[in-house]
DNA sequence: CTGCCGTCATGACATCTGTCACGATCTTTG
DNA sequence: CAAAGATCGTGACAGATGTCATGACGGCAG
């Protein structure tokens, strides 16, 4: 059986979600929301499996319920329900340990097999959110590995790693126990190797490959 | 009924799996692959739904072939499946198209369940893989929205994103027909706002916040 | 052994960068 | 109108950065 508890602003449309779930023979509501205080307030006294989260509410919106949340009860999933699929809003609730991230507009035959599968620690995106959210992946293309392990030799790549956390060069110097003419000597041939002009260069590319 | 095509070099592991999957009244197997080469090749053929693809595969990887097949055929949905829970793998698979991500050791059931829920288009990732891909994505967070809009001027933030290109003080000038002095200036304002050291650090923020 | 390569270091030079002081517009606000 | 602030500009200075030539040391393959 899995304990819900849902957290929506919206009266009608949570009694009527309210009453939709609790026909589903393993699904119980153990609490309602009305806003994010309230969820976060409902969650420690009823320790649901599941929370069904809307985004916008007042008093704490929904992202910051699930931040509050997840902090303090890790084990619970968080299946947020939102009518808008704004690209903040989907990365910052699942940076703060939601699990799914569904819209409104979802079937709730779907919606109900989306909290089965939450309640059992696996995430689930909506077919218009996955694409949004995988697309801001930075995977380290084969091309790019080829770089770092063919053009660069190890002192390099520690170098240029400290390049890409905003380190100068005596701090780089100070921590690999080098000089500071050692250093930029290093970074003048990570630069020819990797083609880039100068340290900024180098350092956005490190973000973003390394 | 989700017509199904399987992609793995393991004869065992792909007929145990079909046996089982072929049990599920909803499910049909049309075509089984044993590298992905010929995954790619079924896949023109079959057109199945939905795709289990294995990674390590001889030939062609199950990462490019769910580029390729991505690529020709966007509207197939992919399912990785993965004896490794390697961040490389996942990252790049879900960036070429991969709607979901389970581990092989996943329980049939809930591969099933996934089954269905990726062929209707949304993406589902097991326990283990989902926070490792939440945690690497970079949404901006209110105290560096408020930094951006109270801290920084209309000119200085066009001047920071050039600034996360890459671009050094004279491109910045042209772009913008200001004089060099004027874009130095710029970014030393930018600096002190943001209490940052050099344009290396700003170039960094703004292309992780912007 | 000898040459090659990576590593570390130094000095010199030109250029880039960050800061400061100062002044000029222009718009907005009281 | 007057004050305030954003914008743009200049000149000057110190320090950081990138490049080059040069040399020393150690390891490794032919």
């Amino acid at each position: 059986m899995i304990h819900l508890l849902l957290a929506d602003d919206q009266v009608e449309y949570r009694k009527g979600l309210a009453e939709l779930l609790a026909m589903e023979p393993d699904l119980t509501i153990v609490g309602q929301a009305e806003n994010g205080q309230r969820a976060i307030t409902l969650t420690g006294q009823h320790q649901p499996d599941v929370i069904l989260m809307d985004v916008r509410m007042p008093l704490c919106n929904g992202v910051e319920a699930t931040r509050i949340i997840h902090q303090r009860y890790p084990w619970i999933r968080i299946l947020v329900l939102s009518t808008f699929d704004e690209d903040d809003y989907i990365c910052q609730s699942l940076q703060f340990g939601a699990l799914g991230y569904l819209l409104k507009s979802t079937p709730v035959p779907q919606l109900t097999d989306a909290i089965r599968v939450v309640s059992q620690g696996c995430s689930q995106l909506g077919p218009t959110i996955a694409p949004k959210v995988f697309s801001q992946l930075n995977p380290i293309t084969e091309t790019q590995r080829r770089a770092i392990e063919n053009v660069l030799s190890e002192r390099e790549r520690e170098v240029i790693q400290l390049l890409g956390k905003g380190k100068n060069n005596k701090e780089i110097a100070q921590t690999l126990h080098l000089s500071q003419g050692t250093v930029r000597n290093h970074i003048s041939r990570i630069l020819s190797g990797l083609e880039l002009r100068d340290r900024t260069q180098a350092a956005l590319w490190a973000q973003k490959y390394l």
